[in-house]
DNA sequence: GCTTGAACTGAACGCTCGTTCATATACGCT
DNA sequence: AGCGTATATGAACGAGCGTTCAGTTCAAGC
């Protein structure tokens, strides 16, 4: 036996792409092993290094293009107005990238842990970008008064800690809808930089 | 060789213990090998048998260690007085077990996925023992009207998340000393909380 | 000082790991 | 219809995995 019928790479690649990060979410990079993704694609091992040159590479790939697709989806939103607009946007934006993707499918940056010290870099840069942005309207906000907050660098990291929690816990099909989590979030978010009340 | 000078199982035990903790909380369970702990500890891999009968048992002892100590914590805490004054002891409890602990080491609850469906059972009931103390406090200021939430049950695990979210980010050691990040959160979750300004 | 048991070594076990490769088959093109 | 190549198999590689165990050494009690 060798190639299969009905096989192409058209389709085997974003198997591949898919199985791997199913599989890296739920259980990790070091707890997934090539045959398992390869068993899950329906192939045995060896036909996965047509499609990457080795483990480290799909993780970084994947991850590549998750951080890749978040900047681009805040490139995409509009982040004028005043600063209190400008957040809401922002949680929504990164919300709709982050859990509306293919059936709520993200590899939580935990995982970046297991890059090559090269790879994290190119990674980190990016990641860099993104909590930039949300760092300009936190400091905007604290200038006009909008936002009351001691530190912005720190609340840029308590926020975006925040909003990536809700990967730790959120899934899909539970009994509340996504647009309501969504709702929910934008509100503790904006009660939590305004003034006290 | 065999037996080492000055080796007595009343250190190995506890430096076994440290190693696997440290290990496991940078490394995840599923990256870290029994030789490697061993290595840290300064002993062979066979040695750690004498203090674990496996693996899985190693990281089963120190999650429920963890566990055992956060719901003593909150058990040891006044959670009396109107609900404001409850969740900021709440947090403050919180934080200071889980950030206070030898130099802020703590395995994240997300190494809860790398436990057998028996051993993670158990944990997951104590963990609903911690969440359900929380939940109480919110249900309670939903009534009185202290806080403004619209589903407690959805707040509660919102305010779970972003209490665990600080493992994540922050380090000893850093620019902003625990003890204001401690009451950075504090005001954050009330704010969360509360009504809108 | 001798004996006994606790603490550890170092080698070995059977497996699984990531990765490579010779080989085989199905597809796309002419 | 037949050729070339894209897509796969399946066996094999060395390395490392968790775990076991016979053997060795140190420490402590008499």
């Amino acid at each position: 036996m060798a190639r299969k019928t009905g096989s192409h790479s058209d389709i085997t690649g974003p198997k591949v792409r898919d199985a791997a990060m199913r599989l890296f979410t739920k259980h990790g990079y070091a707890g997934v092993s090539m045959r398992q993704i390869a068993a899950e694609v329906g192939v045995q091992a060896g036909a996965l290094y047509l499609y990457t040159p080795n483990k480290q590479s799909l993780l970084f790939t994947l991850l590549l293009e998750q951080m890749r697709g978040a900047v681009e989806g805040l490139g995409r939103t509009d982040l004028s107005g005043p600063p209190e607009i400008q957040i809401e946007a922002f949680v929504r934006a990164h919300f709709q990238y982050h859990m509306g993707g293919v059936q709520g499918i993200f590899i939580p940056y935990t995982e970046l842990r297991n890059l090559t010290p090269a790879n994290y870099k190119r990674l980190e840069e990016m990641r860099r970008i993104y909590e930039r942005e949300l760092e300009k309207i936190i400091h905007a906000g604290a200038e006009t008064g909008a936002f009351e907050v001691a530190d912005s660098k720190l609340s840029t990291l308590v926020v975006i800690s925040i909003l990536n929690g809700v990967l730790a816990w959120y899934r899909p099909g539970g009994r509340v809808p996504l647009a309501d989590v969504e709702d929910h979030y934008v509100a503790v978010i904006k009660k939590a930089l305004s003034a006290a009340c």
